[in-house]
DNA sequence: AGACTCCCCGGAAACGTTTACAGCGATCGG
DNA sequence: CCGATCGCTGTAAACGTTTCCGGGGAGTCT
């Protein structure tokens, strides 16, 4: 018995000891000189020249173990394919880099169990923190984002109390730059093609929605209003079922992938966009521009969420014990072609020519 | 000296030996019951006792270092905002999770010297195996990949006889589907926006536009063919290009991102699709389906790659031995609205209730 | 009854790294 | 010339888990 360990792994892999080996010092030695703290300098060339012959390369987990932390960040969203969140991603993904980290994602499909699943595996800390933005919230759920074991940061409203570092935006308000808007060049049966009320971003645009028209003294036509799902097909769906029962000259739709839907439907249904009916996308990703008419939409800063959650987050994996903070990040609107003022002009608008100063330009926050 | 092992962390988190001094069972017997190996019913009884009541949860990167994999599986792709990746990573997602893993996404943008960091890390075992997918391939690249030391899986074309796990496509088949198909319908002055001929997919496809011309017979007219990014701006910007000094009936992209852009610059200079120029894209993703009018597009069948890539992942990291193994995945063609057998007719056709109304106004295109 | 099998258990090693600690020689200051 | 300091080194512990191995008890077969 007694012998002391293997210095070759029968794998074959050098390890640091077999650097140790090889250049005859102590595997702390070679430890110290690896990570370039301490040594003499004849040590540092054994050591450096014994990692170089055998191929030496750290062994990640090995190190995690030791050390505590596994450099990874998780993001949880609902679905990777929406562009809002791929530009989230890209935001967040660039400052987790630069902190040496690593990004795994998981796709959530909105199902809070797949949610609960994550943030209880969490505590076999495989990632260092998580960043999630759950459209839906519950209690358990609630309990489960305070009481997490590793950093969590929320990208999305929450109650108001939880003690969950936070960055929110505000979605009422920015529903409401669009309906002023929309009001402002002259349009007055304005249309909303919304997400399941069940969720906190479809709950909080409907009430924005219905807060900006009292504002502005307008009474809700009911029928004006259809609720699908945040993707292309239900949006799409939603607007053709919206447009079969009801004649709007505009509509603001609660996401950008509606609001392509949307315009899908306007266009097979030959109506003309600005000119017939104006159109509002949300989240202002880079489909909106991709559209042809370019998609007015409501900003709602997903890239500069996604880059002040992930600093909140390195934040508090530095200092666990950090009070809980809030951010807020302000909704603006971007006004391209599809809700130019362009005045409803009856149908056969002959001249090809009009000119339609098109270019974006932002409007303020100010309402 | 002496004394055992702390029994209880600073830290306060429960570990095994948390769990078995509280059962009054030994380390080795509580490990075994936590995994379900063994065990008498009263030992099982009071392990799961005292796990509940501590609150245990297995430290994931301990038993990596025991069990020598990680349980992540990593994807690097160029851009993870294309839809194309979008859908591939989908695809890949849906396998690796149901192996009981979790996906890891690299951005490389498309730049070796990233892919190179990524290969290099491998080395250090963060993960159990890697799909990657790159669009420009050097040598060095090729070292890195056959002397890997974790299993790696490539999607795309790579030298014939490396041997490494690939699966691709036939994208110059793809191309001459296409082409075949544009020229059925009577169009005659077929344009061709590609990506940067110097990766592989632009290069493949390049070839393949030519060839399938030549195979018909007509000779190319080089002011048909612009080179752009793999990307939506690019591509407008080089379908602008094009479109300012030739007048093609057809339009083939090496992309949908460029196939959109190339939508965008075609309606912003009043042509109507697919009337006065038809217009076909390829790798056939959601985003093919959202326009109006809907893009034709080549499918190479992104979302089968990524799923056979993934299985061949999970078979070799199963089984390390397995020779070097290639699958190959056939282009289709979707046929559209976009490219749909509407004979070029003359433009004037003041018809208001023609299907695809052009639009009056110009947009922000530099022409 | 004795030998054999089977099952369960605990001690200890192992995965590969970092690091606290102590020893030791050389340098330096007094 | 002696003691303190400093820089370097090696031993060993630690991170938290799984697993090999040997011991022992209960049961079974001959």
């Amino acid at each position: 018995m007694g012998r002391k360990r293997l210095q070759e792994p029968a794998d074959g892999r050098p390890t640091v000891h077999t650097v140790a080996a090889r250049a005859g010092v102590s595997i702390a030695s070679a430890s110290r000189v690896l990570n370039g703290v301490g040594g003499s300098p004849e040590t540092i060339r054994k050591v450096r020249a014994a990692a170089a012959e055998v191929g030496y390369v750290p062994n990640a987990i090995a190190r995690s173990l030791q050390s505590q932390r596994t450099g990874l960040v998780a993001l949880a969203v609902e679905d990777i394919g929406n562009p809002v969140y791929v530009e989230m991603m890209r935001a967040i993904e660039a400052v987790v880099a630069s902190s040496g980290r690593q990004l795994v994602v998981h796709a959530t499909g909105g199902r809070i169990d797949n949610e609960m699943t994550l943030l209880r595996r969490l505590a076999n800390r495989y990632v260092d923190g998580m960043i999630i933005s759950p459209i839906r919230v519950t209690d358990d759920h609630l309990g489960a984002l305070v009481g997490s074991p590793v950093p969590v940061v929320v990208v999305g409203q929450l109650g108001a109390d939880a003690p969950v570092d936070n960055v929110r935006t505000d979605s009422r308000h920015g529903v409401a730059l669009a309906v002023d808007h929309l009001l402002a060049i002259g349009r007055r049966r304005i249309g909303f093609v919304n997400g399941p009320l069940d969720t906190v971003p479809g709950a909080a645009r409907d009430a924005g929605f219905r807060a900006a028209l009292a504002r502005h003294g307008i009474e809700l036509d009911e029928d004006l209003v259809e609720v699908g799902d945040f993707q292309y097909a239900a949006g799409r769906a939603a607007a053709v079922r919206l447009l079969a029962r009801a004649a709007p000259d505009a509509l603001v739709c609660a996401n950008d992938l509606i609001a392509v839907g949307a315009l899908h439907a306007l266009l097979a249904t030959g109506r003309r966009v600005p000119q017939d009916v104006a159109l509002i996308g949300m989240d202002d990703t880079e489909l909106a521009q991709m559209m042809f008419p370019q998609l007015s939409s409501v900003s709602l800063g997903s890239a500069e969420r996604g880059r002040r959650a992930a600093e909140l987050l390195l934040q508090r994996i530095a200092d666990p014990a950090l009070p809980p903070r809030r951010e807020q990040v302000q909704p603006s609107l971007a006004v391209r072609a599809s809700s130019a003022a362009t005045p409803p002009s009856p149908r056969p608008s002959a001249d090809p020519f009009e000119p339609t100063p098109a270019h974006p330009y932002r409007e303020g926050v100010t309402s």
